[in-house]
DNA sequence: AGTTCGTTTGTGAATATACACAAAATGCGG
DNA sequence: CCGCATTTTGTGTATATTCACAAACGAACT
C-alpha cells in the first residue's frame, strides 16, 4: 500500500487539463475527462493516435450517443458505477472505440465523472490502473464545483418536470422554450411510468437503466415518475414504446426485487400519446390509476402494469363510486355472503374462483381442491341463492364486476 | 225491434234514486247503481232480501275492495268493459255475493257505471236483460255531469303523479296530504313502471288490467307511466312487489302484441323503494333507463324489464359517457373491424356471439351455421389480431363491455 | 342414538371441447 | 389459368363438461 508511489501529489495545483497531461504522461496514452454527463471537461494534447470515438468527443465536447448507447448496453457503465476500479473495455470496431480503460471519478456513492485512457501506444498494465486510481481521487476535488452546477440544473429540470404531470403549465410553446433552456431533448411520443417500492432508494437502484434508457425522472417518496419516450416518429410508434417501457419495467423489477421487500415492488404506466406535451397529465393520472388499481387487486392484475391492459379494472373505481353515488347496493351478493356465514360454507369463495376461471369446471375445481361434482353442485346452488343464471354471459359479467366492487372497500 | 216497449222513456225527470226503484220494480230483484270508481251511486229500496256484497256496498257507499279484487280477478269487468249487454254472474259464496246481473253504463266507449241487479226473488231472464239495457240508456244523461267532476279529479291526480315522477314536491308530509285530499291510497312499497307502445292507444288497451290491480297511471306521448305497489308491509315485500309487476307485464304484453304493431312494445320498470314518496323520481328515471337501454339493445335485454336484471347494460350508457370524457378509443376493435373489412371475415360477428354465449364453442357455431373447428380457428385468429387471450376473464369481460359499448352509437 | 338436511364424493354415459393434422374450398394476383 | 395464402370443413383422440343417480359424511335437532 504505502510503498506505491503517490503520483499527483506534488501538482496540487494543477487543472483538469494539466491533470489530463500528466495521466497520459505517466501512462503514456492518450487521456480523456468527462463528467458525469459525458460532456468533455478535458483531454490530453500531445498523442496524435486516436480513434473515431475520442476524436468525436473531442469535436462535440461530448461522448456520441451512439457510443453511449452501446456502452451502457454492454454493460460497461453498470460496472463503472459499482466498482471503485477501472475497468478494461475491449474494441467495439464498429462504432470506432478502440480498446481502452476507463474510470469513474467518484465521491462516496455520487459520481463525477470519468476518466478514460486508450490503449494505443501500449498495453495498460496494473500499474496504470494503480495511477487511474489515484488519478480519479485527484480530479474529485476539482469537480465538486462542477457538480453543484450540475445538480442545480437537475433541480431546475425536476421542477419542470413536475410542472409538466401536474398540467400548471402556460402554452405548449412555453413547454417548448423551457425545455429548450434546460438542455432537455423531449420525445415526440411519450408515456409517464411510475415505479413504486416500499423501502428502496429508487434513483439509485434505477440509476443504470435510467441512464442507459436517457429517461427523465422524478422521484415522489417511494415512487419514482418516468417520462419515457422516442423521438423517432415512427408508424406503430405506439406499440414501440410499449415494448420498450414493459422491457424496462421487466429490467426494473428484476434488478428491485432483490433489494426490496417481495411483494412490495408495484409498477403502472399510462397511455402513449404524441403531439403535444400537456396530455402528460393525462399519462400520469392514467399511470397513477394503474398503481392504485394495482395495490386494490394485487392477484388479479399480476404481470398487468399498463393502463390500456387493465381490462374492467380500468372502470372498477368509477363504477363503485357511481353505484354509491346512486345509492345502489347489491343484495344478490349479501345474500350469498350470508348464506356462507349462516352455513359456514364458501359459495363466495368459490363463485369469485370460478368467474376468474373463466368459467372453467376442472380449472376451478383444481384452484379449490374440491371435486369436480362438488363445483358443480355448489353453482347450482350458487344460482338458486342468487337467482341468477350464470351460463348467461350478461349475467355472469355484471356479476364479475360487482364481486371485483364489492371487494375495493374490503382489501384496502 | 220496434216491438220492444219503452220501459223508462214516461219517466224522463226521474233521479237516480227514482231509476233504481223503477228498474227494481220492473225485474222484481235488488238494484244498484255505482258509478265508474265503484263507488254506490243509488240503490232500490224495498227489497229486504238481499246478501253481504250488497250489504256492505251500501253501507261503506262503495262496493268492498274484496269483491272487487275477485270480479277482475274472474274476468268479470273485462266482460263487461267489452260488452255493451248484460252479463250474468253466478254466486261467489266465499265474498259473500249472491247470483247477479250487472251492465256497464257507457258512453261511445267511456264507461259511467254500472248497473247491478240482484238475482234473488226470481231468476232474471232475457226480457229482464233488455230492461237493463234499456236503463243503461236512461242513466247516461244522468251520470254525465258526475263524470265531468270524476274527470277533473283524475286531472289533479294526473297533475300530482307528474310532481312525483319529477320529484317538483316540497316535503314528505305535504305528500301524505295531498295524497289524501285527492283520496289516493299510496303503497307503502313503490316502484314506477313503463311500457311503451308505438301505434297503440295504451290507457285504452290496458284499462282492465289497471283497474284490476288499482294502480295510478300517467300517459306521455307513447309511453303509460305507472306507478305499482303494496300497502302490506311484509318482510320480503320488495320479491313480493317483483312479482306482481313481472305479472303485470306479461298480461300486458300479450295483450299489446296484438294490437300494436310487432316487436315495438317496450317495457321496463326501475327499483322498488319503500318509506317516503321522494324515491318515486329515481325508480321513474331507472325505468326510464331500463326502456332506453331495451331501445339500444333489444336482443340482448329480451325478457328482461327490471333496472335490477340490466346487468352490464346498467352500467354501459355512464361507461360509454366516462368513456368519451377520456377520449379513450379502443383501437382493439377497430383493428378487428379492419380485418373484416379488408378480408370480407366476420370475426366481429364471430367475437360478439362468442361472448353473448358465455364462451360455449357449440352453441356459439350452431348460432353462426359454421363448423366448431371453424370457429376456433376464427377465435385463434381473433387473438392474434387483437392481441389478447379470450381464456382470461378480465380481457374477456372488458372486451365484451366494449364490444357492446361501440354499438351504441352505431345502432342508434 | 337416530333423524334430517345440506354437502361432498363417486360412477357412468352422453355430449362438448381442445388439439393435431389433412383435405377441400375460397379468393386474389400473376 | 395456376399458384398461393387464407379460410372452412372433416377425422380422430384425449380430455372436459353435463347430467342423473347413489352413497357417504358431518353438523344440528329431537
Amino acid at each position: 500500500m504505502s510503498s506505491q508511489p503517490r503520483y499527483f501529489q506534488q501538482y496540487p495545483h494543477a487543472d483538469m487539463d494539466e491533470l489530463a497531461d500528466l495521466i497520459a504522461e505517466l501512462v503514456q496514452n492518450p487521456i480523456t475527462i468527462e463528467d458525469s454527463d459525458h460532456k468533455l471537461i478535458a483531454y490530453s494534447s500531445h498523442g496524435d493516435s486516436t480513434d473515431p470515438a475520442r476524436w468525436s468527443t473531442i469535436m462535440g465536447r461530448r461522448v456520441p450517443e451512439k457510443v453511449l448507447t452501446r456502452l451502457w448496453k454492454d454493460g460497461v457503465f453498470q460496472e463503472l458505477l459499482t466498482q471503485d476500479d477501472p475497468v478494461h473495455i475491449p474494441a467495439k470496431e464498429d462504432i470506432g472505440l478502440g480498446k481502452r480503460v476507463a474510470i469513474a471519478i467518484k465521491r462516496s456513492n455520487d459520481v463525477l465523472g470519468y476518466i478514460w485512457a486508450q490503449e494505443v501506444n501500449r498495453p495498460l498494465t496494473s500499474e496504470d490502473d494503480e495511477i487511474l486510481r489515484q488519478a480519479a481521487k485527484a480530479a474529485v476535488s476539482r469537480l465538486i464545483q462542477r457538480q453543484g452546477k450540475r445538480k442545480a440544473e437537475e433541480q431546475r429540470r425536476t421542477e419542470f418536470l413536475w410542472e409538466l404531470l401536474l398540467g400548471n403549465h402556460s402554452s405548449e410553446a412555453a413547454i417548448r422554450q423551457k425545455a429548450e433552456n434546460l438542455q432537455m431533448q423531449m420525445p415526440a411520443t411519450y408515456l409517464i411510468c411510475i415505479v413504486e417500492a416500499a423501502g428502496a432508494r429508487l434513483d439509485q437502484y434505477l440509476y443504470p437503466l435510467l441512464m442507459r434508457d436517457k429517461l427523465y425522472w422524478v422521484v415522489d417518496g417511494a415512487q419514482i415518475i418516468l417520462l419515457i419516450g422516442r423521438s423517432d416518429a415512427k408508424k406503430d410508434e405506439w406499440d414501440g414504446l410499449v415494448k420498450k417501457v414493459e422491457q424496462f419495467l421487466a429490467d426494473s423489477l428484476s434488478k428491485l426485487v432483490t433489494h426490496a421487500s417481495e411483494g412490495k415492488v408495484i409498477a403502472g404506466y399510462g397511455r402513449a400519446y404524441s403531439g403535444g406535451y400537456a396530455q402528460i397529465v393525462k399519462s400520469y393520472k392514467e399511470a397513477l390509476h394503474a398503481v392504485k388499481v394495482k395495490k386494490l387487486f394485487p392477484r388479479e392484475t399480476e404481470g398487468i402494469h399498463g393502463y390500456h391492459q387493465l381490462g374492467i379494472y380500468r372502470y372498477l373505481l368509477q363504477l363503485k363510486k357511481w353505484e354509491e353515488e346512486e345509492g345502489y347496493h347489491n343484495e344478490r351478493l349479501d345474500k350469498l355472503k350470508q348464506y356462507d356465514r349462516d352455513n359456514q360454507t364458501a359459495m363466495l369463495e368459490t363463485l369469485e374462483t370460478f368467474l376468474d376461471a373463466a368459467g372453467k369446471m376442472n380449472v376451478t375445481a383444481q384452484l379449490l381442491h374440491v371435486h369436480t361434482n362438488t363445483l358443480g353442485y355448489r353453482l347450482r346452488r350458487i344460482e338458486e341463492i342468487m337467482g341468477i343464471d350464470l351460463e348467461n354471459m350478461n349475467q355472469r359479467a355484471a356479476l364479475y364486476l360487482e364481486l371485483k366492487m364489492a371487494k375495493i372497500n374490503r382489501e384496502q
